[in-house]
DNA sequence: CGTATGTTTGATAGTTTTCAACTTCAGTGG
DNA sequence: CCACTGAAGTTGAAAACTATCAAACATACG
């Protein structure tokens, strides 16, 4: 049980095991050198959070941290997936990592509507995959934290949700979103890059 | 051997084993829904191809080309490393991989003089440990090749390299680079990002 | 209720892309 | 041997986009 805030790990720690999402939400980010934080990724419900982010010796090289409330129950090495074998667990975890940043990069190659557009649809469908409303829903990070992971600045993702309510899109109350127009959407989605 | 052009694999090839390039340069690149080739990475003698690309089913998810007339030697799983686990190698190539691309992400944020001066000062690092001189070197890729993996279009690669060279900080005469003040190069390397 | 924090909005400035023209170079065939 | 051709690279001017700065506004929390 962690309270928003709180770090679940932080890079370098020692990692073992592997933690799932029960309720809440976490971010992982990187420090860099510069002391810039850069968002790698968002956890929800059901997600598993660890073996991706192993360094060689076993220790963390992201920080994850509670977004909200949350709750995560441990899973050993031997218990996760019941019976699917442990080292095809982390191979698929991280294989999974790696599509996820050449899609991030990819994303970053794109106008800002289609980035706000496709991390709207993406999740959307995270929602639906967990049985919740894919139309209606709350994002539990800031803007400042959707602005670091999107490579924007907040007001720049401000103005963007303000765009996309104009055009009837979206219904944006902070961080309350009402998908209206999910065809449009997903052509924003689409739109063109680089 | 390879020449210019040929493809090693290309994306959804079955693929066992890994090549470790001999001679040339590759570059790793996969093409997205909407036709546009994102490159990944380039690859130099020395370098491994192949572990961190496997699809779950043993199938590659990224193409690599040649981009000079090459040479590759093929590492079966057993034999790479002399006696290191072959887990364990799959494990770290994974790993790297996924360090790689969380700093090209960052790299993203980044104005475009910087951009060029990491991957400069990297690529300059790279020559250095395969023995050759680290300030004077030929890049195996074109600019367009060059551009869209910095995430920038061929002409502004071309004006920071007019305008570093300028600076004099680097002798360009097409492909052939020399870096004259290495100094002020990585001073540039760590300029400011968003 | 007041302060701190986060969000929205507006005006401006800076950077990069786009579009177009020009140059260079390698390869080809006359 | 030389002109032709096409691809790659460079350069310039204009347009488009996003960040920056500043201020108003809302929200949460003491």
């Amino acid at each position: 049980m962690l309270r928003r805030g709180d770090h679940l790990f932080r890079s370098g720690d020692p990692l073992r095991d592997a933690f799932r999402v029960v309720g809440g939400a976490f971010k992982s980010y990187v420090v860099h050198l510069d002391g810039h934080e850069q968002i790698i990724g968002f956890y929800l419900p059901g997600d598993l959070i660890g073996y991706e982010s192993l360094d060689e010796n076993s220790s963390a090289f992201t920080s994850v941290v509670a977004l909200d409330t949350s709750c995560v129950v441990q899973e050993s090495i031997g218990t996760s997936g019941g019976g699917i074998d442990p080292e095809r667990l982390i191979y698929q975890s991280m294989r999974q990592e790696i599509l996820r940043l050449t899609r991030l990069l990819y994303m970053e190659r794109s106008c800002t509507e289609t980035r706000l557009a496709r991390f709207l649809v993406d999740f959307a469908e995270a929602q639906r995959s967990r049985g919740y409303d894919r139309h209606d829903f709350r994002l539990p990070m800031g803007r400042k934290d959707l602005a670091r992971y999107l490579g924007l600045v907040p007001e720049t993702v401000s103005r963007v949700f303000g765009r996309l309510r104009e055009r009837g899109v979206l219904s944006v109350d902070n961080n309350h979103i009402r998908i209206l127009d999910h065809a449009a959407l997903t052509a924003i989605a689409a739109g063109e890059d680089i």
